[in-house]
DNA sequence: CCCGGTTACGCTTGTCGTAAAGATT
DNA sequence: AATCTTTACGACAAGCGTAACCGGG
């Protein structure tokens, strides 16, 4: 089980040949059948049928750990390294779309720092492997409760905000006028399913339409023509250029934002945590 | 950054000796400062002062991914092992003790099953180790929301059910005679702190009393003495035999237990399952 | 036949143990 | 002085590459 026999397990898996994960990996392709059968031999079982190249049952279920695992290793190195290396001015943030707010934009310093927009899913990866210093992420959870998020490495969690949804009407929708609206009411309803900003996840009718960039504006300008309704942020529904924004009441549900932070953050990167989870709001 | 380094990492770390890590690993002490000047050398940072041996900062930091790391290493091998394994007619099931009831009585078959139960905090790690074939958790949540567990391993997650949460109280105690009691009613009373068996820690006040076994009758029997409240579920609250059980009515959580399996469950373990997932309430 | 995975074999490298040296209390 | 870590060095095994081998399309 040594994590080189498992990458290129991994490699030769998705590459579904030997010699092409042997070229991706510097190897000859001698040294990869070398590892997979150390692999086999170490775990008494065939991983993977040749000809054509595809995992076995066991080569699946040990896929499933492989790809964590790795991560996790890489994530480990990369954290104790940045700690190590002298703390540079530079600060750079991994965020989502929707944690980039004014909390956010007031917190940053003057200069020094990279701000990062990625789909919520991968920032805590990002973070964990030591490519940003800190990380912002949203999403739905009840009032109060942390997120779920998928633990890839040991981070400090901390809830910097909440915020009331709302879901984003085209003008002329029945349900345009209502003060308030309850996801009951909008159980036949169509939704944009947008997993690079977020939120649409939690509504479990099929989506109308799948939006895969991380550009808020463009989501908002979809819901607004029509193409489904968006769950958004009450405020940031509000600011939408078109649409009306009318609060969901229920379930009660909350926008929430955590900042990641790997292990205790250092330098400069300790002032923008600080400013952001103690700062104004 | 090889596992046989970390793994000795953490030992001399935790003896806070190369000498006693070396024994206790079957090395030389010579092989464990080889090791640790590797990965010191791999990271270019020290991991650990010598004379006393101690974790510097950025040990500190390797040490908490550390742990992790080599327990999902090991899950992952036993969990491919007990697959390629001919699946054998014995399963083994660990449970946490509240996890114990009617539901599950019911599920197993006459016989082949060995009954493991354990503080719920273990119980992921034993299902993912491989040590058990199935694990039942219980724990605290809201209405239809999954259990918050570590994810040590990329474990089946199922839910099987959800009761109501009750008080015990003791028979004399102001509130016994009350239909149901909000949380916000006992902000002031001192709970009892039982680890071993849940659903204690969702309660911010100090604890009266640690209760470290995981019998559930000492525990209904202290809370009946007046040692403290329990948060139980309510049918377990019901048929204690002293002290009076109270509905909790606010704030709206559940007594959730979970079904975890390690991948898609074999043989006879997915029979039990599938009686535990799809059979009788 | 050709493409691709396996096996054989030599070489390099790494890893462990023994033993001597160095440092710290 | 005693204890514990480090360093030096030799033996052994592991890992990689070259090259020959085989099994299917």
């Amino acid at each position: 089980m040594d994590p080189h026999l498992l990458r290129t397990f991994v490699a030769v898996a998705r590459l579904a040949s030997f010699s092409a994960a042997a070229r991706e990996l510097g190897y000859t392709q001698s040294a990869v059948s070398q590892h997979i059968a150390a692999l086999e031999s170490d775990l008494r079982t065939e991983l993977l049928t040749r000809r054509p190249v595809a995992p076995t049952p066991a080569g699946e279920r040990l896929l499933e750990h492989a790809g964590p695992l790795l991560l996790r290793l890489e994530a480990a190195r990369a954290d104790v390294l940045r700690l190590a290396a002298a703390p540079p001015g530079r600060v750079t943030v991994a965020t989502s779309p929707l944690a980039v707010g004014p909390r956010l934009l007031s917190a940053l310093p003057a200069t020094g720092v990279t701000l990062r927009v990625l789909p919520p899913a991968q920032v805590p990866a990002v973070v964990a492997a030591g490519e940003c210093d800190l990380g912002l992420v949203d999403g739905l959870a009840a009032p109060s409760d942390p997120l779920r998020l998928p633990d890839v490495a040991p981070l400090r969690v901390t809830g910097i905000g909440e915020e009331e949804l709302a879901v984003l009407i085209p003008a002329g929708h029945p349900l345009a006028g209502r003060a308030a609206v309850r996801l009951d009411d909008l159980a036949d309803a169509r939704w944009l399913d947008a997993p690079g900003i977020g939120l649409a996840p939690a509504v479990r009718t099929a989506p109308a339409l799948h939006y895969d960039g991380t550009d808020l504006h463009a989501l908002c300008a979809l819901a607004a023509a029509g193409h489904g309704l968006a769950l958004l942020p009450l405020p940031v529904a509000r600011a939408a250029p078109a649409g009306v924004a009318v609060p969901l009441v229920s379930p009660r549900l909350v926008h929430r934002t955590e900042l990641l932070a790997p292990g205790a953050p250092t330098g400069a990167a300790l002032a923008v945590a600080a400013r952001l989870t103690g700062g104004p709001s």
